[in-house]
DNA sequence: ACCTAGATCTTGATCCATTCAAGAAAATGG
DNA sequence: CCATTTTCTTGAATGGATCAAGATCTAGGT
């Protein structure tokens, strides 16, 4: 009796695992959950987000599973000029990113021209491009108002 | 007899960081040269090269002085996701950059659009946006046609 | 259900770019 | 040439990220 929970419990993040090849385990499936709950978190916030559901998880694990759901596509990796790694578990949209030098705070931009643009170069130097990454810099709404308020 | 040399060998540099109000040292100069000298090269590379003019320069000195040509706008810093700082001297002129994925080679990509574009998000969630920053990420033409010639 | 092979996690150390701190040296303006 | 202020030297510290070895767990086959 009960023992049908484990099929009834399957979660998003389990088929999201499984369907990119991934084994599942519970420090992958907290990460993922993370992520998804935190965007733009960064691996410090991250484990701190893993930790309230999965109390002894290594940091190494932490930073194994990121690196492992990166390179399947489950989430992305944005690096910031001066910031550590952050990730975000929107992808394959081509979208951007808004930060405020101010505060930090980072916000998604549709990519403005299309679905898979902005992959014109106006000289590629022959280069094969596969990705455009543009990174908008500026002050976001509540740096703006209080110019001394800084949470950065 | 020989100290009318003070005056004639002014350098461009010199002036350069005159007319930004900075100090005129000889890591200053040293820096300013090989950073117009190495484009796109990182602080350890920048160190290098300075200390062929100069030889005991500390490396504390060196990021320091990129610290004061970046802030004063001589200097542009660029760090791409994955890699330390890099700087070139090609300074106002919103260009963005090509990097290959496999070497790591990167090249300068004149603005796409005209002269400040790129500052126009499809929504900015009220961002006020000063700068646009596009990096293509791709593979250079050496390592698309010997792709295992790793320099990275 | 159980076992095995191989992947993943824990533990603990290490790396390295960058920054911090305090005092010595140098540059500018008077 | 001096005084003030900046800049440089020296040496240590920080912190994100990675490396390494062994324990643990997952998935697939029996």
């Amino acid at each position: 009796m009960g023992h049908a929970s484990n099929v009834s419990t399957l979660t998003d993040y389990e088929q999201l695992l499984r369907s990119s090849d991934l084994r599942v385990t519970r420090p992958r499936v907290a990460v993922l959950s993370a992520v998804h709950e935190h965007p733009h978190a960064d691996t410090d916030s991250i484990i701190g987000a893993v930790r309230q559901s999965l109390a002894e998880v290594s940091h190494q694990a932490v930073y194994d599973v990121l690196r492992a759901l990166t390179a399947a596509g489950l989430v992305r990796r944005i690096q910031p000029s001066g910031s550590v790694a952050r990730y975000e578990s929107r992808v394959g949209d081509n979208h951007h990113h808004v930060i405020c030098r101010s505060c930090g705070s980072i916000a998604d931009v549709d990519c403005a021209v299309g679905d898979a643009p902005c992959l014109h170069a106006s000289n590629d130097h022959g280069y094969a491009i596969d990705e455009a990454e543009v990174i908008y810099w500026g002050t976001c709404p509540n740096c703006s108002s209080n110019p001394h308020a800084h949470t950065h």
